[in-house]
Formats: structure tokens, C-alpha cells, sequence
RNA sequence: GCUGAAGUGGUGGAAUUGGUAGACACGUUGGACUUAAAAUCCAAUGUCCAUUAGGACGUACGGGUUCAAGUCCCGUCUUCAGUACCA
């Protein structure tokens, strides 16, 4: 009997379904783990092969956490609101709802085929009402919602209406819009109830507030900055101006600190968890504001070396700065206005990394230091950047660098305030170690006092305050596009009012076209039945509207990172129409034990994710502070591109071999027309009816009868032809020899290329495997009693799989397959002792050979919760060791030797062994050391 | 620039954390079986020298520590990813 793989997999994918042998049970006695993948978005391309590398993995541990005894939650779900979709229907007129259904078919066919371990039972979209009803529901809670800096976390914003009827605001401590005015508890009673719900507005975690954003009119619709080329719209060209939009934001600012402390509970690795600790960018210092001498104007700095004040010699302003306009000296007029010029045709990214070049213009102005009074001459340079900070820098050669370079470079006096230290050559940035000198009242202190004491005189002056700053801006939360959850919101006199929860979920209208309107608003600007009446609490036809029972309804829908922040709530109890999840289930999955998934989501859906469950925990809505404990990034899989050589001005294709010294363009083609040895099938390439007459004609000079194509790794894309579609690959070898072949290419994390020609290797490991249970005849295992042999292979390779898995090794495990198996083959195992255990071990990455198998060994219930065979180290005790005996550490021969003898005894018996002498040539060693069980050096 | 990760055969990658570098595969070469192909099996395969025995070199490069370094330390280079000169 053959191991014939697809009848074999159809066969128990189909079990699986029938028997929901993944579905997870809320109520267990056994301790849980939840497994979850990042939520995927189902688009119309489908799966390539590196798509399910992370998927495997997490099913791979999924299925070790089953048989280790663990009630396992791994469920998987589509984040189906999006893009692509949309910009489908504005090409087709299709409705994006159906066109997403569509790739979820092909999402779940795909994923099956496989044989993933999901429970599919609890099944999660963001596009379904049923789900985004509770996205609009926290939506809401956001906004019934402050933050309270003395507790620390998130209120009811009830709570903060009884403060300022009671006593006004001005004791209040909470995270608020900068401009909010004083006002007391009689003040707010007199308030207007309009003027009392704007004032609410500037504490909310979610608010109203006008942003600036990328507006490209021509397209109606603001762009990302990467969808940005040149000043123009990467798609179409079209101009991209800055415009002021009134958009929701979230209120993640507030909770900038915790965000930051919380990423020392997690077991995440030390790259991700530095991307965030940059994002949220802190900084202790103080804010210090100087007079300019002959103006008005103020000039505000942010420093962290507070302490270095008196050496500031000059101050640096961005080229934006909206002072430089005003304070620029008729003389310097037009050398500014030249340099504002050539900066402006800089990009960021630029003026960033080239720190080589120095420039900067002198504005012919002064500011007054707030303690020496002196003048302090202010210049403009390109590496102060407009948007960081305050866009002024009060500039202290002899403690930065870049201060230092500017300095020397326009010969600008360089004081030194560092005790004993030479600054001659560079500039002196470390804090520590070091006294303040020629600074006043600083002197003799270090880093610590002497920022402590500069504080509290700028605040005796009036000139400034300590302050801890956060890079961390809050979150725009509305986009003007049509596929995303609609805000629960209506407008009365233009004050935003929330629908009651029990309302919810306001679903999605129709329109009869996916773009904006011609006046510039959303597509849901073109809904015809889309106003509130707060009489029937539903939805209404738009001329109804009256402002007095019937209000026009928010335009804007969610972004894409809404649905997904919350949606691993959801998974414990998915089905709930009572509530986002019972109190139950998410007291007993608390929250994702291990999340794998890629990289690029580190500063987006990662942080909105721990923003919201932080509020959620704040409200009492769930447990946890953290909504993921571990967290894996799986590396891209890259493709491997196949070329053909053109020589140039003929139709001539010159196989790789021959290209040198000619003059040939690399042509991408399709890998499907490559086999494992490079070599190109050129009949499949000439009738290819993608490229119709293309290579009909074409001459194609081989080299040794055949043609080489060349070989180069690149991104996955369409574009490049490279990429592999994990259909073909089940078809051909099979969902276990694809599980198994992307763990073997190397380890979960690192990026590596696909090429399908080495799928072979565990293709016939698979075979050799099935050979080990199955010959001619029938079944070969039997009831023999196992040798010592085949338990020191099995317990070997127990130990190995069980430390691969937990450390996510599943690469290393793969070879360690291939071993026992080599082993076992030729050790001639049939015993079933032996056997049995080792589809345990082999389960997790090739589930349905070892289903087959375990079932043809006479069980009658499913491999997955089967017990993981248990490790006995008395397998693997040796009596002897092959030592490596060497000279001057260089290996020469082995010699075995009891494990048991002395250090003497091997002394004695290396250096009498006739290969020692023969190395040694008669000459006396200095030092013979011996490592037992390890090694053996003979050093002279 | 900065931050992070990484440089090991023709290729993907191993190496129990300082102890036999190149496991396991792919590819290549040779052989067996076959009318032939596929499949399968066997053998060889880091480079160089040598008929063999064996030897020299070898983990990006240059130093260092050590009986012993892919692994630890210092310096340099390269690649990839991210990016924010929050002063």
C-alpha cells in the first residue's frame, strides 16, 4: 500500500469537521491556552505559501498544547473591512460585502485544505453586524469615558459631571485638550447644555477635533503618507494639498506611560517592544521659554538637559518655524528666505539621515538668556525638524554633538560648562559623571541636582517647568471611506450624540456608488436613508430630517484598526448576542497566551490593541491589562525568481552560463516553468496564453542541451512571477509534506526564500515514515518488544521535539523526524511500543499521516488528544564516549572510551594509544586536558 | 544618521550556549533497478595539495582572551528590516 497523501488528508479534514474535533470548551477542568494568529484579511488573491508559515506554527503549538493536556482555544476569523475591497467596488459597482464573501470562501477552502486545528465554530468577521455592533458599543463606552490622572485610569464620565457641578474643574486632574478654560461649579451650572458638551468633548478617550490630514481632491479622499510620491498622489498624480478636517480621534495619549510600563509584563522580543518604546517616545526635561530681545514673541524649547542652560550659546529654529517670518532682521531677509527655499525641497527623511552636511542662516535676531540676561543669537537650520518638539532647539555646543558641528562650523563660541572635561575635539553628551561649572547657582552639581535646581528657578521666573514629553499623538478614528463600521452618531446643532447601546448595531446603508460626494463627502453622503430619529430609534430616510426628532447621522466610517482591537474578546465567546463575551468565558481565557504573526504590526493594530483592553480593563469590562502574554514574529517568506537573458536588439534568450561579457536584459518568468535544476521548460513558456506571441518566435541558446535560468530572491509578488501557490503544492506532495517543508526552510523568525524544489526532502520523509508502518502487505507493526536501539531513538527524539516545540524551534524538529525515521528504518523497528509514540511526537506538523496511521494501529478516536509520550532519560544513559582527541585543539582521531573511567585512567590510555605517539613525534607535552564525557586536548 | 537583526559549503540551514564545524535536506556526480522515464535504493560531495596514508586552509574582515572560539571581547565592513535627530 502507497502513501497516497490526498485521499488521506480528504479523508480526515472531513473527520475533523464532522466530529469538531478543534472546537474548545468553555467550561473544562483541564488549564487553558489560547492560541491565536493575527487576524487576516481576506483578499482577492488568495493564499501564496507564505501566508500559512505563521498559521502552521501556531497550529503546530496549538495541537503540542493538546496533547500536553491543555483545553486549547485556537480560533481563526477574517478582518473583512478594508481597502481592496472597497476600491473593487468603485471599479465594478460590486458591492464590497460580496466580493468579500467571495475571498472568504476561497480564504477557507485554502486554510482547510491545509488542515489547520481551528475551531471554526467561532468564526469572527469585522464586517458582520453581529461583530461591529459591539465595536460601535465600545465606541461608545470611549466616549462616555475620561481619564482621571489621580486613579490613574479611565472613568465614567459621570463621574466627572458630578466634579464640575460640585466644584468646577480647576482641581481636576485629567488628560484633556491643552486649551480647556477654568471654570467653577456655579460657572458649569449656568453653562448652556451645548457649551456644557463641548467643554465634555475635551476630556473624552474619544473626541472631535480638527486634524490636519493629506487631502487629495481630485480622488475626494485622504491619503496615507506613503500613498504619497513626489507632492502628487501615487495613484493617478493627482496634486495633494493640507487641509483641516474635523475627524474622531482617540484620547491613546493618556495612556502613554502605562503603555510603556506594561511592555515589561509581556513576553514579547526586545526589537518589538523597542519599536513601541520609540513610538511612544519619552523624555524627561523641561520646558523653557525664551524672550527674543526687540519682540513680542516667545520662543519655546523642550530640553532634557535642563542642566546645561548656562551654556547655551545660540538657538536653532526649524526653517518652518512660524517666528522666523517675524523675528528676521532686514539684512538676513534674503539669505533666510533663500535657505527656507532649498529646504523645503528636502524631504524629512533627508534632512534626517544626512548629518555630514552642515547648514543653517543667521536670522539677525536675539533672544535673552532667563538668567544671564545675555543675547542669545537665534539661527535657523535644516536639522531642526518643524514637527518634533516645539520645532526650536536652545542649542548647547560643548553637550551635543550636532550643537558642536554647527557651532565649530559657523565659528559660534563653544562654552564650556563640564568641570575637568576637554571639549576641544567634541562635544561632551554623557550625563553622568561630571560637574556643572561656570553656570551661577549651578556650580559643583551634577546631572540630577543641577536639572532639579534649573527647574526651579525657570519656574520662579515664569520661564519654564519641568515636563515629561510623549511622542505618542492621539489616534485620527474616522476615515471617509464606505466599508468600515459606522459610528453610532448623530448630529444635533452640530454636537455629536450618541445612539443608546440598545439601538445598536447601526448597520451599514446602501448607496449606489462607493465614492465620495461631488461636494467632497464620504460615500455615505450618498445614502439616501441614513438620518436618526430619536422618536422610533431607527434609521430614516434623509428627508425627514427636521433637527427636532429626526438628525443627519455621522459620514465617517471606522478605520480598519477598530474591528481588530478588541477581536480576540470576541473568539471566547463569539456566538454571545447578550454581550461582546460572558463574564465567564473571558474570566476563564483571560486573554492570548501566544499571538504569532508578522512584524510590520508593531506601532499600529499592537498599540491600539493594548490601548483599548487598558480602557476595557479601566471600565471593568475585562480582567486582563494585556491582551497578548507572548507574541512570535514569523519572517517573510521570499520568493525565488526565475530569468531569462534577452540579448539585446534580438529575440535571442541566452541560457545563464552564457550571458558573460554580452549585453542582456533579465526577463522575470513564471518559477511554475522552472524545474530543481534551473532548468527552464520552454514549450510550457511559449504556449503560456498570458504572453500570447511573446516567445513564440524566440530563439533560446542552451547551454549542454538545456536552459539555465538565473536565480535571484525577491518579495513575493505577482509582478515578479515567483509567487507559489500552496494549492498546486497540496495537490502535488500534500498538506503535511507543506506544513512540514516551511518549518524545515528555516527558523520561524528569520526571512527566508521558498523553493519549491526542495520539497522533495520532506516529501520522501513522509514516505520513508508511512514505509515504517506499511509494506506490500498491510500493517508491519506488531507487538514486539522493542530493542534498546529503537527506545534510545524514540527518547532522543522525544526530549529533542518537546525542546524544540516550547522554544519555537520547528525547524531543528523536522531533521530530528528525519533522523528517527532514518534510524528506526534501518534498525528494522516494527514494535508498536516504539511506534505508536512517535505519530504522537509527528502529529502536530503532519496531522493527517499520523491520524491515518494511529487509526491503522487500531485506535478508534482521534490522535489530537492523545497523550505526548513521556521522556525517560534512562534510554539515553551511555556506557561509553567517542572522544575527540586533539592537539593544540585541533581534532586529530576519536577514540571510544568508557564513560566510567577516571581522568587518569584516560590519560594513561590517550597517551599510550599508537596514533598519540605517532602525532607527538617524541615530543613531551606541556599540559594534557581532560574534559570527562567531553573532550580530550594534549597541548605542546 | 539612529535602532534592531544577521553574515557558516553551489543552496536552505545545524552546532547541546566555549569542547569532533558543516547535522538534516536540496542540488551535483557516479552506480543499481528499468526497453525507457518516473519512483526507489546505494555511494561520493567545504576548498586546496596528495596515487594512498595523510596534510594545509576554512564560519564576512583585522586583532585579542583561552588548553580550546562560529560561539566571548575590541575594531572594521556588508546585507536586511524599522525609523523618530522630542534636542
Amino acid at each position: 500500500m502507497n502513501y497516497l497523501f490526498n485521499e488521506i488528508e480528504a479523508k480526515w479534514q472531513k473527520y475533523w469537521a464532522e466530529n469538531q474535533t478543534f472546537k474548545a470548551d468553555s467550561n473544562s477542568d483541564k488549564p487553558k491556552y489560547y492560541v491565536l494568529d493575527m487576524f487576516p484579511y481576506p483578499s482577492g488573491a488568495g493564499l501564496h505559501v507564505g501566508h500559512p508559515l505563521g498559521y502552521i506554527a501556531s497550529d503546530i503549538y496549538a495541537r503540542y498544547k493538546r496533547h500536553k493536556g491543555f483545553n486549547v482555544l485556537h480560533p481563526q476569523g477574517y478582518d473583512s473591512f478594508g481597502l481592496p475591497a472597497e476600491q473593487y467596488a468603485i471599479q465594478t459597482g460590486q458591492h464590497p460585502a460580496i466580493t468579500t464573501e467571495t475571498n472568504i470562501k476561497t480564504y477557507r477552502r485554502q486554510l482547510d485544505q491545509i488542515g489547520f486545528s481551528f475551531d471554526w465554530s467561532r468564526e469572527v468577521r469585522t464586517s458582520d453586524p453581529n461583530y461591529y455592533k459591539w465595536t460601535q458599543w465600545i465606541f461608545i463606552q470611549l466616549f462616555e469615558s475620561w481619564y482621571n490622572n489621580d486613579t490613574n485610569k479611565a472613568e465614567e464620565i459621570s463621574s466627572l459631571i458630578n466634579i464640575f457641578s460640585s466644584e468646577g474643574n480647576t482641581n481636576v486632574d485629567a488628560v484633556c485638550d491643552d486649551d480647556v478654560e477654568m471654570f467653577s461649579a456655579a460657572e458649569w451650572q449656568a453653562f448652556s447644555s451645548e457649551k456644557q458638551q463641548e467643554i465634555l468633548l475635551q476630556y473624552r478617550l474619544t473626541y472631535l477635533a480638527e486634524t490636519e490630514v493629506n487631502w487629495c481632491p481630485a480622488l475626494g479622499t485622504v491619503l496615507a503618507n506613503d500613498e504619497i510620491v513626489n507632492g502628487v498622489s501615487e495613484r493617478g498624480g493627482h496634486p495633494v494639498v493640507r487641509k483641516k478636517m474635523t475627524q474622531w480621534s482617540m484620547r491613546i495619549s493618556a495612556y502613554a506611560e502605562r503603555l510603556l510600563q506594561g511592555l515589561d509584563t509581556i513576553d514579547w522580543t526586545d526589537s518589538l517592544k523597542e519599536s513601541q518604546k520609540n513610538w511612544i517616545g519619552k523624555s524627561v526635561g523641561a520646558s523653557v521659554t525664551f524672550h527674543v530681545n526687540n519682540h513680542e514673541e516667545l520662543i519655546e524649547v523642550f530640553t532634557t538637559r535642563p542642566d546645561t542652560i548656562f551654556g547655551v550659546s545660540f538657538m536653532t529654529l526649524a526653517p518652518e518655524h512660524e517666528l522666523v517670518s517675524k523675528i528676521t532682521t532686514a539684512e538676513q531677509k534674503e539669505a533666510v528666505e533663500a535657505y527656507i527655499k532649498a529646504t523645503a525641497k528636502r524631504s524629512e527623511r533627508e534632512r534626517m539621515a544626512d548629518v555630514k552636511t552642515i547648514s543653517g542662516v543667521f536670522t539677525g535676531a536675539y533672544a535673552e538668556h532667563p538668567f544671564s540676561k545675555e543675547p542669545i543669537p537665534i539661527w535657523i537650520g535644516d536639522y531642526v525638524l518643524a514637527g518634533y518638539g516645539t520645532g526650536a532647539v536652545m542649542a548647547v555646543p560643548c553637550g551635543d554633538q550636532r550643537d558642536y558641528d554647527f557651532a565649530k562650523y559657523f565659528q559660534i563660541p563653544i562654552p564650556n560648562i563640564f568641570e575637568g572635561v576637554d571639549i576641544s575635539e567634541e562635544a561632551y553628551a554623557a550625563k553622568e559623571n561630571v560637574k556643572i561649572t561656570n553656570s551661577d547657582f549651578l556650580n559643583g552639581m551634577n546631572y540630577k541636582k543641577a536639572s532639579k535646581r534649573a527647574i526651579y528657578e525657570l519656574e520662579q521666573l515664569g520661564q519654564g517647568e519641568g515636563k515629561t514629553n510623549y511622542r505618542l499623538r492621539d489616534a485620527v478614528f474616522s476615515r471617509q471611506r464606505y466599508w468600515g463600521e459606522p459610528f453610532p452618531v448623530y448630529y444635533v446643532n452640530g454636537m455629536p450624540q450618541m445612539i443608546e447601546a440598545k439601538h445598536l448595531p447601526i448597520t451599514l446603508p446602501e448607496v449606489e456608488k462607493y465614492l465620495p460626494t461631488e461636494e467632497g463627502e464620504p460615500p455615505l453622503g450618498r445614502a439616501d436613508v441614513w438620518a436618526w430619529c430619536t422618536e422610533t430609534n431607527s434609521v430614516v430616510a434623509n428627508n425627514k430630517i427636521n433637527d427636532t426628532t429626526i438628525f443627519p447621522l455621522e459620514l465617517n466610517t471606522m478605520p480598519g484598526w477598530a474591528g481588530s482591537s478588541w477581536y480576540f474578546f470576541r473568539y471566547m465567546d463569539a456566538n454571545n448576542e447578550l454581550n461582546f463575551a460572558s463574564e465567564e468565558a473571558l474570566n476563564y481565557w483571560e486573554n492570548v497566551d501566544l499571538y504569532i504573526g508578522g512584524s510590520e504590526h508593531a506601532t499600529g493594530h499592537l498599540l491600539y490593541s493594548r490601548f483599548w483592553v487598558k480602557f476595557m480593563k479601566d471600565r471593568g469590562f475585562v480582567g486582563v491589562e494585556e491582551p497578548f502574554k507572548k507574541l512570535i514574529n514569523q519572517g517573510m517568506i521570499l520568493g525565488t525568481s526565475a530569468f531569462i537573458y534577452r540579448e539585446e536588439g534580438t529575440n535571442n534568450y541566452l541560457s545563464e552560463g552564457l550571458i558573460e561579457g554580452k549585453k542582456v536584459a533579465p526577463i522575470h518568468v513564471k518559477v511554475q516553468y522552472v524545474n530543481a535544476s534551473d532548468e527552464l521548460d520552454i514549450e510550457g513558456l511559449k504556449n503560456d496564453s498570458e504572453f500570447g506571441e511573446d516567445y513564440k518566435d524566440a530563439t533560446f541558446v542552451l547551454e549542454d542541451g538545456v536552459y539555465k535560468v538565473g536565480r535571484e530572491v525577491e518579495k513575493m509578488s505577482k509582478s515578479k512571477y515567483n509567487v507559489v501557490n500552496p494549492d498546486a503544492i497540496c495537490e502535488q506532495y500534500g498538506a503535511d509534506s507543506l506544513r512540514m517543508y516551511e518549518m524545515f526552510l528555516g527558523p520561524l523568525e528569520q526571512a527566508k526564500p521558498w523553493n519549491t524544489a526542495g520539497i522533495t526532502g520532506v516529501h520522501g520523509f513522509l514516505k520513508k515514515l508511512w514505509k515504517l508502518y506499511v509494506g506490500e502487505d498491510g500493517l508491519k507493526v506488531n507487538d514486539a518488544a522493542p530493542t534498546k536501539d529503537n527506545l534510545k531513538t524514540l527518547h532522543k527524539t522525544i526530549k529533542k521535539v518537546e525542546e524544540d516545540i516550547e522554544s519555537f524551534s520547528f525547524n531543528t524538529s523536522v531533521s530530528t523526524f528525519m533522523i528517527a525515521v532514518n534510524e528506526l528504518a534501518s534498525q528494522k523497528c516494527t514494535s508498536k511500543e516504539v511506534l505508536e509514540p512517535l505519530l504522537v511526537l509527528i502529529s502536530p506538523y503532519a496531522p493527517h499521516i499520523a491520524e491515518e496511521l494511529y487509526s491503522q494501529l487500531g485506535n478508534t478516536t482521534s490522535i489530537a488528544t492523545a497523550a505526548f509520550p513521556k521522556f525517560d532519560a534512562s534510554h539515553l544513559v551511555e556506557s561509553s564516549k567517542n572522544y575527540p582527541i586533539s592537539f593544540n585543539g585541533k581534532m586529530r582521531f576519536t577514540l571510544e572510551l568508557p564513560m566510567d573511567m577516571s581522568k587518569e585512567e584516560i590519560e594513561k590510555t590517550v597517551m599510550s594509544h599508537e596514533k598519540t605517539i605517532a602525532q607527538l613525534q617524541g615530543r613531551e607535552p606541556k599540559k594534557v586536558i581532560i574534559v570527562p564525557g567531553k573532550i580530550v586536548n594534549i597541548v605542546g
